[in-house]
DNA sequence: TACATTTGTATCGCACACGACTTAATCGGT
DNA sequence: ACCGATTAAGTCGTGTGCGATACAAATGTA
């Protein structure tokens, strides 16, 4: 049998996989001082843009479901970070608010991004490349997150 | 505050991991008819190329550490693919090992990375970017890993 | 207006990831 | 040959991801 094609490096999941955690453990020094992991990072990101909103909104923007971030929204809720409050218009939803302690948080997150730049090029990876693959990765999650929507 | 830096496709680490678990995802109806888990595809890639290797090298391969591996290479002793015995020479080393069902499984994952690339296209995303993608992932994980190294 | 359907969230169970720590075997220097 | 340091696996605890399922509120329809 031709092996070339189940080598790790040529198939497209391995490499994803593999950069996904490696940058994520390149946050991790940040986000320990701020006492947060990184999917409660994702779901901060989100509320400092947007203040006041849905679980459904955030699931939407993070492609993460409600049986993830359910639990893990209310661990950021134990931690203070937000308040979970139902709605008035729709008993159904939960909306979800920062507390003055995650708005605060979003200072300290400010020069995060820059940091993670300031890595990378110690780590030989060009500016340029970050943003081309940035730019490469958008667009697949336009067209594969779209798929889903039917 | 300027927000931009801490919108979520700006930064690096988000696109990564949305991409990441999609291609999992796309993966999965292949997976789930050879009933293993998309971790224990990269385990079984790695034998399938080099059979009887100890926990070490597999680990890695795939940057995964023991903690990781111990119990995902004991469940999958539990499904028969694989079996651990002591290595003779060195006592601390445990030998993993390909069952028959886990070498035959190898004939059925044969397809798979084409499936995945036929998908992908379908999503219109094209042949050369999925290339050009792995190459610099690639390439980010030997710059990102070889850090750890020290 | 009953009532089946849809929608928004939550619960449960399982399988990772990973930091911190443990244990047993081997190695290296004296 | 002794003994501290290193190494290979493993355990434990916590936090995700996610399929399957539950449940209550809202909606649509006869």
């Amino acid at each position: 049998m031709d092996d070339t094609q189940l080598q790790l490096s040529n198939q497209i999941c391995f490499p994803l996989y593999s950069v996904s955690r490696l940058i994520t453990k390149a946050y991790k020094p940040y986000l320990e001082q701020m006492e947060i992991t990184y999917p409660q990072y994702l779901v901060l990101m989100v509320l400092w843009e947007k203040d006041g909103v849905c679980i459904n909104e955030i699931s939407e923007k993070l492609l993460l479901n409600t049986n993830t971030l359910s639990p893990l929204l209310k661990r950021m809720e134990n931690s203070n970070l937000l308040k979970r409050n139902r709605s008035c218009e729709d008993e159904r939803s939960v909306i979800i608010e920062l507390t003055e302690k995650g708005k605060n948080l979003k200072k300290q997150a400010a020069p995060v991004p820059d940091e993670l730049i300031k890595i990378l090029i110690t780590e030989n990876i060009q500016l340029d490349e970050v943003i081309q693959l940035k730019g490469m990765l958008n667009e697949w999650i336009e067209l594969l997150s779209d798929n889903k929507k039917q």
